[in-house]
DNA sequence: AACACAATGATATATTATTGCATTTTTGTC
DNA sequence: GACAAAAATGCAATAATATATCATTGTGTT
C-alpha cells in the first residue's frame, strides 16, 4: 500500500534476509517475512503498532506481544534498525555484517539515512579511546536537518 | 537520598542553572528547582516516574504531566538532556551553549559520559555535510561500552 | 484592584512495551 | 510415520511512558 520501495528493491532485501538467516542458522517464519517486507516496503520508519494495523489489515489475528517479538527477532539478526529518537523501526539498509551502525535522523521530516561512511565511524572510534570508551558494536543516533528541510 | 553528586556540585549546578535562566528571561520556579535537583543529585539518567516517586516521597503532590512539562522546561533550556536509549532523563554537565552533543552510553552499565570534544563534531559535522546532511543543533547518542564494563 | 499571562493541578487517556502461560508448528530422533 | 523436545506463535492481562484538555493558582504590570 504504502509501498515507498520498488517492488524489486523489496525482494532483494527479502532474497538477502532469506539469506542472512541461512547464515546464521535461524528461522525466517512467515510472520517474520510479513512484518520485515513491511518495514522494506515503508522504506522509513515506522511504529510498532502501525505495523499491528497494517497485519491486521491484511487479515491476520496478531497482537502487540507478537509484533515486538518479531522486531526482537528482526533486531537482532541485523535486518532491522530500532530508531530511539522515533520509538519507531525500520529496515537496514547498509550492508554492514557487524553491528555498527551511523544513522542520521532528520529533526524536520524524520527521514532516516544510514550513513556507510567506515573512515567517520573508525575516527570516532579512535577519539573515543582516549576516553576510555569503547563503540565496538556500537550504535550512533544523530538527529540534525536533511538537505531537503535546510533550504 | 542517592546522591552520587557531591553536595557541592549540586550547589553550583542550581547557581548555573539560575543564571542561565536569568539569561535566558525563563523562571526557575521552586518546581524545576526541585526538579532539576533531583536530576543533578542522581548524576545519572533518571526516568520521569521515578522523579514522579522522588517528589511524591518528599510530599509534593504531583502528577505524571507536571513532571513532564518540567522536563520540557528544562530540556527546552539545555539544562538537561533526554537519553533517547533509555527514556531517561539527564542533567547536563557540559558548559555548551549550543544545543550540540555528543553523548555516549554504556550498554552494558548504562552509564552516560558527555563528550566535550568539539573537534570530533566538527569533524563528523563536516563529513556529513559531503552527504547533505547538517549537524547544526544535533544532538548525537553513541552506545558502546566503557572502560569499567571493558576488562 | 484588575488584568494578562505563565505555571501548576487534576483527570483522563493515548502510546509504547512486556510478562506469563497456553497452544501450535517445526525439527530431530528413533 | 510416531514421538518428544524445542521453537514459534496466540492470547490475555498489565506495565511503563507520555500527552491532551480544561480548571485553578500564582506573578508581574498597570
Amino acid at each position: 500500500m504504502s509501498a515507498k520501495t520498488p517492488a524489486k528493491a523489496i525482494a532483494q532485501g527479502m532474497i538477502a534476509a532469506e539469506c542472512l538467516c541461512a547464515r546464521h542458522g535461524v528461522r525466517l517464519t512467515n510472520l517474520r517475512r510479513a512484518i520485515l517486507e513491511i518495514l522494506l516496503a515503508a522504506g522509513a520508519p515506522v511504529k510498532a503498532y502501525d505495523i499491528l494495523e497494517m497485519m491486521r489489515d491484511r487479515g491476520q489475528r496478531i497482537t502487540p506481544a507478537t509484533v515486538y517479538r518479531t522486531l526482537e527477532f528482526l533486531l537482532q539478526n541485523g535486518l532491522i534498525h530500532r530508531v530511539n529518537a522515533l520509538n519507531a523501526y525500520i529496515s537496514c539498509t547498509c550492508r554492514h555484517d557487524d553491528n555498527t551502525l551511523l544513522m542520521f535522523i532528520c529533526s524536520e521530516c524524520q527521514a532516516i539515512k544510514e550513513i556507510d561512511d567506515h573512515d567517520l565511524y573508525d575516527y570516532m572510534q579512535k577519539r573515543l579511546e582516549k576516553s576510555g570508551l569503547s563503540l565496538r558494536d556500537g550504535c550512533i543516533e544523530m538527529q540534525g536537518t536533511c538537505r531537503e528541510c535546510m533550504r
